[in-house]
DNA sequence: TAAACGGTTGAACAATCATTCAACTGTAAA
DNA sequence: TTTACAGTTGAATGATTGTTCAACCGTTTA
């Protein structure tokens, strides 16, 4: 997607309203903003990571434990967790053999909350 | 996956905290409820989508002009539009051989808003 | 040291999905 | 009525992605 790219449109349309185009074009965001977010949205957009991440809410997990409750392999539950390491919604502390992750964040149950409002409506 | 089924775990583990596990499983959000949450997340995990929520954001725009600002064509953007349209989150006016389309609900924008204030911590 | 277990990882596979292309609908103007 | 344009739609294609499987690493226990 080429936003911000005033020439050459790949829309063939005449009838356009330029003076409105030019005027959203200049309050929409960075394009790496959205692509930020969407990347962020894009890591709650999947039942398994929405669910690790209601599991290690208040009380860390390990990943045994958390694969029992979804019902799924440690493998599984271990590629997800991965993902939301590496991009920060979750934190780990080994103990032995275990390895306990709980939420990195505050912010991100709060946007969960607001989503969950919204559905509910 | 195959939440709150307590008999025969994916999980071979044997040092299982059963106890935790339990109380876990009573404070997690229903089966559906996860999926529309991450069905819901997963439309915003979309740059285009995101993009065109930011674009009609207070004045509505017709297909071509988003088009035209996003550097997309209008089959591309009206697909999108039609995903939009399913999950509630736009509504459109028709006007002469125009469609403007418009945000359908204030909720979208201010989950978007707390996601943009995490992304920018 | 060897065996067992919790957890991680990479490759492979299947499923999902965004864009393109072409054909189509409906409205407006000639 | 015919032409032109805004928008929609279905099929096809290529890319992305979640889970499985097998192998592996690190820690604990025998």
């Amino acid at each position: 997607m080429k936003l911000y790219e005033k020439s050459a449109p790949l829309c063939e349309c005449e009838e356009l309203h330029c003076d409105i185009i030019e005027k959203k074009r200049e309050a929409m965001p960075d394009e790496s903003t959205l692509y930020d977010l969407s990347d962020f949205f894009k890591i709650l957009g999947d039942s398994t990571r929405v669910s690790i991440l209601f599991a290690i809410e208040g009380e860390p997990m390990c990943v045994c434990d958390i694969a029992n409750l979804l019902g799924m392999t440690k493998s599984a539950v271990s590629h997800q967790l991965k993902i939301l390491r590496q991009s920060d919604l979750v934190t780990y502390r080994k103990s032995g053999k275990n390895v306990y992750y709980s939420l990195a964040d505050e912010h991100v149950s709060d946007i969960i909350e607001k989503a969950l409002e919204h559905i509910k409506e």
